[in-house]
DNA sequence: GTACCTATATTGTGATCACATGAGCAAGAG
DNA sequence: CTCTTGCTCATGTGATCACAATATAGGTAC
C-alpha cells in the first residue's frame, strides 16, 4: 500500500551506468516530483522488487539519499521514510534556496546561449498550459525543467548539487501545497522577467527575479506547513 | 603505501551505533583533519581491513561521502580517491562558506550560553598555543572545535550539515596549505572579535567576523591552488 | 636503459544468506 | 467495544561469494 509506482522510471535497455545510479535517479526523480508523500514508508526489498533489482544497489542509492536528507531513518532505528518538514526546517530551506538559486541565476546570465533561452520559453509555455488546465504533474515538471535549465548553464557544480539537494527535500511537499491550495493561487511567476534579464545580460535582475520566485513559492509552503493540522495526531486505523 | 592510519579512530567498545556510521565518522574525521591528502587512492577492502570490519559497512560509508563530494570515483569508473580541487571549485567553496558559516554565527549569537563561550575561549587558547609551537594537527583540531562549537549552538540542522559538508571538501587541502605556507603566516584570527560579539549579543558583528575569518582562510587556499604546479603532471613511478 | 606486452592481483559492483529487532496483526480478557 | 498480550512477518544491517574490468608488476625485445 502506498507503494510507489516507479515503473518506467529507470532507464531500461542498454546502459553502462551502474545499477545503483539508475535506482538513485529513479528515486530522486520521484521525490523531486512529489510522487512520494512525506512520512511515506519506504522499504529496501519492496523498492528492489518494484525495480526488478536486488536489494543491494537500492541500499546504496538510499544511503546516498539519506546523506542528502531526502530520506530518513526513523529514530527507532528501523524503518525508512520520507522526512517530514517542520516550520524551522522550512525556514532554513527557504533561506538556503534564496541564496543558491539566485546565485546560480546570476552566474548563468553571461553563459546563457540563445538555444537555452529558447528552451526556457518553451518550458514556460508548457508551465502556463499545465497551470491553466490544473495539471499539477505537468506544472511541476515544467517548473523543474525551467529552473534546472538555468542552473546547468551556470557551470557551477557545487551550487548545482546544492540546489538539487534542496529540491529533493522540498519536492515531497510541493504536491501537498498544491493539494491544499490548488494550482490557481500560484504566485505571479517571475519567469518572464528572468528570461528578459537573461536576454539583456542583466545578472542582477536575473538574481532578483529568481529570489522573488523562490521566496514566493516557499512562502506558500511555509503557510501550508503553519496552518496544517498537527502532523499525524496519533491517527488510528486507516481502513 | 599511503595507507591511511585510522587506528583508534573508531569508537571501539560498546556502542549501539551502526558500524557503517562509525566507519563514516572515522573517515569523515580523517578527511576534515586533512589526514588523507588529495588524490590519495582509497580502497574498500583495505579500509575494511584497517578498521577490522567487513567491506559492507565501508561501502555504505563511502557512498555517503561520495554523495557529499568528500570522495570521488575516478572517471575511468574504477578506483576511489580523495577529489582534487580546481580553482573554480575553490571559488565556489569559498562563496558557499562565506554564506553559511556567517549565517550560522548570526543564528548562534542569541543562543550562546555562558558555558559555550567559555569553551570558545578554551579552544582559542589551544589554537594559539598550537600555532606558536607549529603544531599543525593541534591547530586544525582547535580551529574545528571552535567553529563547530558555534555552529552547534545555532540550532539549524540544515545549515550545520552544509557547513560540515563544505569542511569535508576543504579538509584535505588545509594540510596542503599549511605544508606550503607553514603555520606562521596564518591570517589574523578573528576569533577574539567573534567571542566579543557573542558576549555583546551582536549578531551582525559575529557574522562579519566569521565572514572575514572564512574569507582569509579560503584566500590562502586559493593562492596555494593557483600557484601550485600542475596537479599530477604525468608522474611516473614513485619508488 | 627504454618501450611494449602479458599475466597476476586488486578493485568496485551485484547477489544471496544469516541475524537481531521492531512493527503489525490476531486472538483473548475485561 | 476497548485494551492488552502474544506471535508472525518484514525490516535494516552485516558478512560472504562471484564476476567483469582495470591497474600493476614482471618479463621480453630492442
Amino acid at each position: 500500500m502506498a507503494a510507489v509506482n516507479l515503473e518506467g522510471a529507470m532507464g531500461d535497455g542498454l546502459s553502462d551506468a551502474k545499477v545503483h545510479d539508475q535506482v538513485y535517479d529513479a528515486l530522486a526523480d520521484a521525490l523531486i516530483k512529489g510522487q512520494i508523500p512525506p512520512l511515506n514508508p519506504v522499504s529496501l526489498r519492496t523498492l528492489a522488487a518494484n525495480l526488478g533489482v536486488s536489494p543491494m544497489p537500492v541500499r546504496e542509492a538510499v544511503r546516498r539519499l539519506i546523506a542528502e536528507n531526502a530520506l530518513e531513518l526513523q529514530a527507532s532505528n528501523k524503518r525508512l521514510r520520507v522526512p517530514d518538514l517542520t516550520e524551522k526546517r522550512v525556514l532554513q530551506l527557504m533561506k538556503a534556496r534564496e541564496w543558491v538559486e539566485p546565485e546560480l541565476a546570476a552566474l548563468a546570465t553571461p553563459l546563457m546561449t540563445r538555444d537555452a533561452i529558447r528552451r526556457l520559453r518553451d518550458d514556460d509555455t508548457k508551465l502556463m498550459k499545465a497551470l491553466s488546465s490544473g495539471d499539477v504533474g505537468g506544472y511541476m515538471q515544467a517548473n523543474q525543467d525551467f529552473h534546472f535549465c538555468i542552473y546547468s548553464c551556470a557551470d557551477a557544480d557545487l551550487f548545482y548539487d546544492m540546489a538539487r539537494t534542496l529540491w529533493l527535500q522540498v519536492g515531497p511537499f510541493m504536491r501537498v501545497v498544491f493539494g491544499r491550495l490548488g494550482t490557481v493561487q500560484l504566485p505571479k511567476d517571475h519567469h518572464q522577467d528572468m528570461i528578459a534579464a537573461f536576454e539583456r545580460g542583466d545578472a542582477e535582475a536575473a538574481r532578483a527575479s529568481m529570489q522573488a520566485d523562490v521566496r514566493e513559492g516557499m512562502a506558500m509552503m511555509l503557510d501550508v506547513i503553519r496552518t496544517r493540522a498537527e502532523p499525524e495526531p496519533k491517527r488510528r486505523r486507516v481502513r
